[in-house]
DNA sequence: TACTATAATCGTAATATTGCGATACACGTA
DNA sequence: TACGTGTATCGCAATATTACGATTATAGTA
């Protein structure tokens, strides 16, 4: 009904749409590395939820997750973050005309 | 619970993450103008659903419509379109650190 | 004034998302 | 091997989203 790269698109920026996982990558750029759930503590949602989160994340392949002995290291992955910028401005790197008729 | 930027932000991707929503701005776009329900043909959305669609983008402004005649004319609101954009911008903008430990 | 066309809104059913407690799983360690 | 710590998954309740038919509202037209 759509096209693949509109559906692509949309889920790519419904994972992005909810505070907490805006908050968790956030978090995760600014520890510059990897980060186990200090988002616990950080965010004040419960571990089930973060862990939900996370895995929203992981399916769009933003971040990644590494086992670390008993945790697990969670870092962005610079590949797919560019990709993904890369794709949102395409899409708005559109020129819409100054002259609309509204 | 979360800033208001990022629940700002994260509202702004929510009304962005549909494929349906992102097609009509694709062709408000590329129509350089103003369009009615052409979207129904379009898009093979029924009539009340894509003037929910419509309702959403108008929510966060980056639509406006202006009533001619008997139809409604739509176009993307620009000074809104940049705004987003740089929105999105400043948050992609963080530089990943390629060093990372996963 | 009645009629038509366009679009918004209402009501509703189906589905998806969100949050969380409880539980299961994996990996170190005593 | 048993235990503790950190995560993932399950199951469920509350809520939100999506889609659409039916209805309503508005503006032009006969």
């Amino acid at each position: 009904m759509f096209t693949d790269k509109q559906n692509h698109l949309a889920s790519v920026l419904k994972a992005l749409a909810h505070p907490a996982r805006i908050a968790i990558l956030q978090h995760i750029i600014k520890q510059n590395a990897c980060i186990c759930n200090d988002l616990v503590d950080e965010l004040g949602l419960a571990q089930a939820t973060i862990s939900q989160h996370l895995k929203e994340l992981k399916n769009i392949g933003i971040i990644k997750g590494n086992i670390e002995g008993t945790s697990v290291c969670y870092c962005i992955d610079e590949k797919v973050w560019l990709k993904i910028k890369s794709q949102l401005n395409t899409f708005f790197v559109e020129q819409v005309n100054a002259s609309d008729c509204c």
